[in-house]
DNA sequence: ATATATTATATGATTAGTCCTATATAAGGA
DNA sequence: TCCTTATATAGGACTAATCATATAATATAT
């Protein structure tokens, strides 16, 4: 569902061929939104059907033809709806909690190391979330609008401000278990 | 595979049939990791397959049998293995923040209602969160250890700090949309 | 000569998860 | 009487997403 109206979304800012919207995807929601090549495909063919977009193929020298997708309007007007109505909010999901929830099977050194390796892990995130401007950036050429640029920067923001605070949590967590605060049995 | 090894883990504090586990996902991972009940009963299955568990038919009188499920020294293996193991991390996915990428398309009105609508119901999942620990209290009975407990209060932590991170980033959009600080074009 | 990367699309197989419904019995309330 | 709730398990149908692989031509590097 949520692949089908992202997809719908950057037709709406311009036409683009399933290999376009994969390098965009990759450089502009990634950090929210990853979405699968083989995915992308297949949700251009059911967006087809249902004519919500329409293909043109344009044929190339050298290198397989190109099908470029045009939202229709119908597409535009579902997208608007979409985009207007209620937010889809989805069950928080988190595997790593699962293994924090059965943590304390563990010994306390072992539960050090897997906090600073989340730790780290959580930074990195955090340094290619910096990169994400200038990945949009590049984007930008193709649509030069501040509004939107603005929107763009916001789910940027939520995503730092999220990771910050789970790495204050880890360590927050690394802290205790060092100052000996975690119950023994 | 992460619901197969909540459940393991469960079944290593004490054994449960698929009813009992539906009610105590529910009163306690709930806020990170929903479960349904089919898909409890068909991992339970699995497990069972795969010698991790072991099933033992309880008859009762006036009401179904129970099945109930202890595991076996494989699946503690498995489990310990697991919870050692690296962190399962999982590309953050959010539906919502597909909505505010292509947000800009919307009147400002709208998206200011959207985002009053969003942080609504952010701070009903943190009166949500807070109801936790007295559920949590509950299975307590059954697992008395502050250890595992100090544990589980960690992902309501967790829980808690990233809702909250979320609330601050929307009333801060909220704010700016009210101060007319979002590009018209 | 060989391997790898780039452009471009597509399918098969599988997994995880959701939703709905079925079945069986008993208790309690309207 | 009928409806709902609680206890207890299970299967069918479906969707979203992942992983691996196939095809085909060119360009570039080793």
């Amino acid at each position: 569902m949520s692949l089908e109206f992202a997809i719908l979304g950057f037709l709406n800012y311009h036409p683009y061929s399933g290999y376009d919207l994969k390098k965009i995807f990759d450089t502009s929601v990634r950090h929210f939104w990853p979405a699968d090549q083989s995915q992308i495909y297949r949700t251009l063919a059911r967006l087809t059907e249902q004519g919500l977009v329409e293909m043109e193929k344009v044929a190339q020298e050298d290198r397989p033809d190109r099908k470029v997708y045009h939202i229709t309007e119908a597409g535009r007007s579902e997208l608007m709806n979409w985009l207007a109505g209620p937010p889809p909010l989805d069950g928080p999901r988190s595997a790593p909690l699962i293994q924090v929830f059965f943590a304390g099977q563990l010994p306390d050194e072992e539960i050090l190391a897997k906090f600073e390796g989340v730790a780290v892990a959580m930074r990195a995130i955090l340094a290619q979330y910096e990169q994400v401007p200038d990945q949009i950036e590049a984007y930008r050429m193709d649509i030069d609008s501040p509004r939107e640029h603005y929107f763009w920067m916001l789910t940027l923001d939520n995503g730092i401000r999220s990771m910050r605070a789970s790495l204050e949590w880890a360590e927050n967590v690394i802290e205790q278990i060092k100052a000996g605060k975690v119950p023994q049995k």
